[in-house]
DNA sequence: AAGAACTGCAACCGCCGGCGT
DNA sequence: CACGCCGGCGGTTGCAGTTCT
């Protein structure tokens, strides 16, 4: 007994690409009028629209702070290791890309996967078996990231640490991407790393990072632009070391 | 040049969890 | 506590543009 659609209630509402009239409309009125009630928004916007509809608009094309064109190596990079960490938590790894949108890297996801599935298969056994290791490891890092979420708990938690990434979005309750790296940065993986981390600055003559912070609810640092909560709170982790403590995260898993 | 096949991405759909009543 | 509303998420689809034959 799913929840009725939300455009049950108002039929002949257009559906398909958006025009650029339309796109006008709905930046205007959220700009004018911050986007409170996305259900009541296409009326009052003039927008014969489903609310759910411009929202996914907004948020995925029409926000200002958007980042478009290829993704980087660097990015690309980071979405694998968010992947093998993570799973297929789109809104969790876009947290972590400033300017990327869930649905865009779930497009990239997809289409790079198919990629590799193509590659596979043309390329005989060593391929695919690294594909099929590779989503081993994936359901592995699901069922880890379960087992740790439910362990989370009971686990004490800084309170600066934990109020930072509201402003990436997407926070979810215990699901929050904060979440997701605390759990990882409390759990053995992140001992490990502050062990290794310790251990490496000890031998490169540099005060040991005795405790290391969480890496400032670790959204990556954004190039140039600072609309994520990273800027207002102690980065004790540099970008460095959060790519290390990453792929360590992934390697772990 | 034309049709077929492929690719990438915007948009839709259905479900879930949080929250207020 | 149950219910309904809403925002958000992940999976999937449809289509325009591109490449191949």
């Amino acid at each position: 007994m799913g929840r009725t659609p939300c455009c049950e209630s108002r039929q002949g509402l257009k559906k398909g690409p958006w025009t650029p009239e339309e796109d006008k409309l709905l930046v205007d009125y959220v700009q004018a009028n911050a986007p409170g009630n996305w259900r009541m928004l296409p009326k009052l916007a003039g927008l014969n629209r489903c609310g759910k509809s411009c929202r996914l608009r907004w948020t995925n094309y029409l926000r200002p702070d958007i980042k478009r064109g290829p993704f980087t190596p660097e990015e690309h990079k980071s979405i694998l290791q968010l992947h093998a960490i993570v799973g297929n938590k789109w809104s969790m790894i876009a947290a972590q890309l400033p300017g990327r949108t869930d649905n865009e890297i779930k497009n990239y996801w997809n289409t790079n996967l198919k990629k590799q599935l193509r590659a596979s298969a043309g390329a005989g056994c060593l391929a695919a078996r690294h594909t099929a290791q590779w989503e081993t490891a994936r359901l592995e890092a699901e069922a880890r990231l379960s087992m740790l979420s439910t362990s989370a708990a009971t686990t004490s938690v800084t309170a600066s640490s934990s109020s930072s990434t509201a402003a990436a979005g997407g926070e979810h309750g215990a699901d929050a991407p904060s979440d997701v790296f605390l759990r990882l940065w409390n759990s053995e993986v992140g001992d490990t790393f502050r062990r290794k981390s310790a251990g490496r600055a000890a031998r490169e003559g540099s005060a040991p990072r005795e405790g290391a912070q969480l890496p400032a609810a670790a959204p990556l640092p954004p190039p140039g632009d600072d609309s994520s909560a990273a800027s207002n709170v102690t980065t004790a982790v540099t970008t460095e070391e959060y790519q290390v403590f990453l792929e360590m995260a992934a390697e772990e898993l």
